[in-house]
DNA sequence: AAGCTATTCAACCGCCCCATC
DNA sequence: AGATGGGGCGGTTGAATAGCT
């Protein structure tokens, strides 16, 4: 059976594009748009692959597409949809405007995943590479339950690219208004995010749906999932199992390191903390030091706990702060703890600033709060202009 | 200046998902 | 329900470039 290749590959050349290459691809789809991509070359006159000129356009040729050099935010996003995500580039791509998956993806591979290595961080978990095993069963379970709403968040991120790649085949003619009705879409993502209609951000919508499922009037439901993490976050060991998880305990969750600090969240909030200028980290000289001294100053997500929350509670409807947030809050006393107090506490890395201390479990969870949060931020806090919107 | 090594990133490859027939 | 085709995704490659000796 076998499928036919996308293509006939004889005859049809590879490799880097010549400019002449390029204007005729543009030029086409500036009068056609794509169509169908596997008879495009033909069409536009193309000894290429019509999975290349897809490539060559999404990548590249597109006019929406943003090059250069990736702001702070924009690798502060990447690092922290990485770690919800993983190597969902393109659910990540959704959350930075005019950035294709293939740069994200080539930017993780070559500055991001080697800071984060240098650093001690595993840029796979996210966690120092140092991690032990957890021993203590409650931090276990604490663990395990911002694993599952990793879970949740990472599938509501995944739905939120799924309806973005929908919007785009429906308007998949963004490009040229001149061309056949199905290029003239006045409302295309892509094209012109600014006339896109103002209103709620589309993936309000979907955490609405979503708060549907955290916040059914079951409390069994929500002593399994809301309920049970707000449970184990206070020491409540409370069993979280969910229809859709796939994950477990050994495989999946955060651990805690020897010293007793070391978590994925502790970890991650220790690196934004050693990159700032106020913090005596000892870091590595690298390209893009100077931005990252100047991350307390611009990172909203820098800003204190309550801040953060503050702007959560603010933004989602009160189900979602009441049921996603809340749990995350309710553990821990709060005050606002700076990321760069975390970064004091692991100096080169190797967290000990605090080791053996009988806070450990208290550090922990107060980490895992801002991390959490800041991340909750930052999807909330999804540029207006994304093509996702 | 030349040679070597490291880094970057555009492009390719193979697999998977989904819509259609 | 199963086969097929189109498109998308993530991993990987390799040419170009930069940096170092």
């Amino acid at each position: 059976m076998g499928r036919s290749p996308c293509c006939d590959k004889v005859g049809l050349k590879k490799g880097p594009w010549t400019p002449e290459e390029d204007q005729k691809l543009l030029a086409y789809i500036e009068e056609h748009g794509h169509g169908s991509w596997r008879a495009l070359p033909a069409k536009a006159g193309l000894q290429r692959c019509g999975k290349s000129c897809r490539l060559r356009w999404t990548n590249y040729l597109r006019p929406d597409i943003k090059r250069g050099k990736f702001s702070i935010q924009e690798e502060q996003t990447i690092i922290q949809l990485h770690a919800l995500l993983g190597n969902r580039w393109s659910a990540i791509a959704t959350h930075l405007p005019k950035r294709t998956d293939n740069e994200i993806k080539n930017y993780w591979n070559t500055h991001l995943k080697k800071r984060l290595a240098k650093m001690g961080i595993d840029p796979v978990t996210h966690k120092p590479k140092t991690d032990a095993i957890l021993s203590n069963d409650g931090q276990s379970k604490h663990a395990a339950n911002l694993s599952h709403m990793a879970q949740w968040e990472s599938a509501r991120l995944e739905a939120e690219a799924r309806l973005v790649r929908q919007s785009k085949l429906r308007s998949s003619s963004f490009h040229n208004p001149l061309a056949s009705p199905e290029f003239s879409s006045p409302s295309s993502p892509l094209n012109k995010p600014a006339l896109v209609p103002p209103g709620p951000p589309r993936c309000l919508d979907i955490l609405k749906a979503w708060n549907g499922v955290w916040t059914k009037p079951n409390d069994d439901q929500a002593g399994t999932s809301a309920g049970g993490a707000a449970a184990s976050v206070t020491g409540l060991a409370g069993d979280l199992e969910s229809p859709t998880s796939t994950l477990s305990y050994s495989e999946n969750a955060p651990q805690m390191s020897s010293n007793g600090i070391g978590d994925s969240s502790t970890a991650y909030i220790e690196f934004v903390g050693n990159s700032s200028g106020s913090c005596e980290g000892g870091m590595m000289k690298e390209e893009g030091e100077e931005d990252w001294k100047g991350i307390d100053n611009s990172m909203s997500f820098t800003s204190g706990l309550q801040d953060m929350a503050i702007t959560v509670d603010n933004t989602h409807n009160s189900a979602w702060t009441g049921e996603f947030t809340d749990l995350l809050l309710s553990s821990s006393g709060g005050g606002d703890r700076s990321f760069c107090e975390g970064c004091g506490e692991s100096d080169n890395g190797d967290a000990s600033g605090s080791a053996g201390s009988g806070d450990a479990s208290h550090d922990y969870l107060e980490d895992n709060k801002n991390y959490w949060n800041s991340i909750l931020n930052l999807v909330d806090s999804s540029p207006s202009d994304s093509p996702m919107f």
